[in-house]
DNA sequence: GCCAACGTTGGC
DNA sequence: GCCAACGTTGGC
């Protein structure tokens, strides 16, 4: 229920926080037009998740009301991948542009990740993103689309600022204050890739472990490709982070 | 710039 | 609740 912790803020949040603002960060995640409460099934704390977000009906028709009990049953994930786009679009007049190195130059090295408009992505970040966890740091939509760097989460999910701002390009003026939708995280760089991993290196990859049963058949990053906050098993972890040995 | 994939909307 | 039309993502 209770969206996370709303704790004092540190002294790093409200750097965070206060910098981090006009930064749009993160990769367009998914309709910016806001609107759409009623159907959108979780608009409530039902986590809907992992798999069949494609069919949000199927979550309403069985009602979840036992979130525990789906917690249970689902991994518990302690990676991600997150997607950001280096390169400068605009969105609403509002230049659109975050990348690894942005983040280095950010205070503490520290960004919330706000912007994040999709229900599953929003569900990741409110409620399964936990401190210390380990997250790729992916580049979208530009030259070379992959993997540059790894960050953590240094604060869990808490309410977006950027949906109550009617200037910000991921406005949301279905959401009130006192019932926020979307929600995100604070990541802090950890440290850069020793080298890049592109999509391209991925995909080959995966496609081999499609054939032949490896531990990158089942990656997010190719079976819900489009999710800008995704899992990451323990067992793809590892497995690309053992890439960056072989240059 | 194209377009496949897929999430969202809205009519029925 | 189904599903066609529409809109967006994001690689190519």
């Amino acid at each position: 229920m209770a969206p996370k912790r709303s704790r004092t803020a540190t002294a790093v949040e409200e750097i965070t926080r206060s910098t981090a603002t006009r930064k749009a960060k993160k990769a367009r995640t998914n309709y910016s037009k806001p609107e759409a409460p009623k159907v959108v099934t979780n608009t409530s704390d039902t986590p809907i998740l992992n798999g069949s977000a494609s069919k949000p009906n199927q979550s309403t028709s069985k009602s979840v009301k036992n979130s525990q009990a789906e917690i249970s049953t689902k991994p518990a994930y302690t990676c991600w991948l997150v997607k950001s786009e280096p390169d400068s679009r605009f969105e609403n007049g509002v230049e659109m542009k975050f990348s690894f190195d942005d983040l280095k130059s950010s205070p503490n090295q520290t960004e919330c990740w706000d912007g994040v408009r999709n229900y599953q992505a929003r569900n990741f970040l409110r409620d399964q993103m936990k401190l210390g966890h380990n997250v790729f740091f992916y580049h979208s939509n530009c030259k070379e689309p992959g993997i540059i760097g790894i960050c953590k989460i240094v604060k869990e999910g808490y309410p977006d600022h950027t949906q109550f701002d009617p200037k910000d390009p991921h406005y949301d003026s279905s959401s009130q204050e006192n019932k926020p939708k979307w929600f995100m995280v604070d990541v802090q760089l950890v440290r850069p890739l020793k080298r890049f991993i592109s999509l391209a290196e991925l995909k080959k990859i995966h496609q081999e472990h499609v054939q032949r049963d490896g531990p990158l058949k089942k990656m997010s990053l190719f079976t819900r490709a489009r999710l800008s906050v995704q899992p990451v098993t323990e067992e793809e972890w590892s497995y690309i982070l053992q890439l960056e040995n072989n240059m």
